[in-house]
DNA sequence: ATTGTAGCTGCAACTGTTTGCAGGAGGAAG
DNA sequence: CTTCCTCCTGCAAACAGTTGCAGCTACAAT
């Protein structure tokens, strides 16, 4: 892995220092496949370090975050999700109804973040949007039970 | 407010229930200015009724949010910000360098919500969005500072 | 007016995230 | 190698928001 020698240059050149809880934590978020919930990353780090402290992680992802090396996301699950940026940009739609999550490609917000680049001379940070709505299929639902809408149950609300 | 009778019959046509408690809520966000907190709500309701509870005010947001008579927007405040929806739907520019907030009509969004419902068929929920980023002014200081950007430091981090 | 029931309330306990603080360690300078 | 200063860590306590539960209440039906 050269790659994390570069990540470590890119943390020192912002006055950051390069810790082995910092190293740690780097490590499974980059070693994750995808998204990845605090508690798992310090589930991950515990394996190599048990005396790793939430604090430590939030105040680390928080740094990453501000870096753009990691997004923060909030997928309606009542945790943030953390990812890291240098995989291909993608963004998520959320049906409120099924929680069934697919994917919506960066092209569709960089035409967006130009617009606003143009009209307000404001850059927008656009890593990793999650979006809900209402699915192709739960829209059809919502149109047949009679407007009423109120479809289906579900073991989770609101988080 | 003959309009408070409208949003009742709304209510109760989804087989909600009309409670003091829930006229209550509903009233101190119809008559803020903006948004608001959920604490400030509670303060609000409380001039009336002081035994209030906050899981009240919490599931009363989740049921109106749910449907689309108020927004909950994270405002990178660390704590959501609630607003009547019925007023002129826009959205939020924050500069996470000066924390300056500028409004963003909605006509911006618009196109990427028809865009999505086009290709994916997914009936986007964009009452109110909140888009991080760096303002023009903080971009200027962070070219000229030679493009390390650590330019000011802040009372809040993160949060 | 009475009843029945689905849905709401307040309480208390809990989860996820943030913050203040005192001590500890990275790393530049000497 | 030591010194120093800044930044980072772990702990504990705080905060925002959520949830399970037992009892209560709106409101439709009678």
């Amino acid at each position: 892995m050269s790659c994390e020698r570069a990540t470590a240059e890119t943390l020192k050149q912002s006055g950051q220092r390069l810790t082995p809880q910092r190293l740690m934590i780097l490590s499974a978020i980059r070693h994750a496949g995808g998204h990845m919930s605090a508690a798992q990353i310090m589930e991950q780090v515990k394996e190599s370090y048990a005396y790793i402290d939430v604090s430590t992680v939030y105040r680390t992802l928080g740094v990453l975050k501000r870096m753009h090396l990691v997004s923060e996301t909030d997928m309606g699950l009542g945790e943030y999700r953390y990812e890291w940026v240098e995989r291909m940009r993608h963004h998520h739609l959320i049906c409120r109804e099924c929680d069934n999550v697919s994917l919506l490609d960066d092209s569709f917000l960089t035409g967006l973040a130009a617009d606003i680049l143009d009209d307000h001379g404001f850059r927008a940070d656009i890593d990793h949007f999650a979006i809900f709505g209402l699915c192709e299929e739960c829209q059809r639902s919502a149109d047949t039970s009679g407007g009423k809408a109120n479809g289906k149950a579900k073991g989770k609300e609101g988080a």
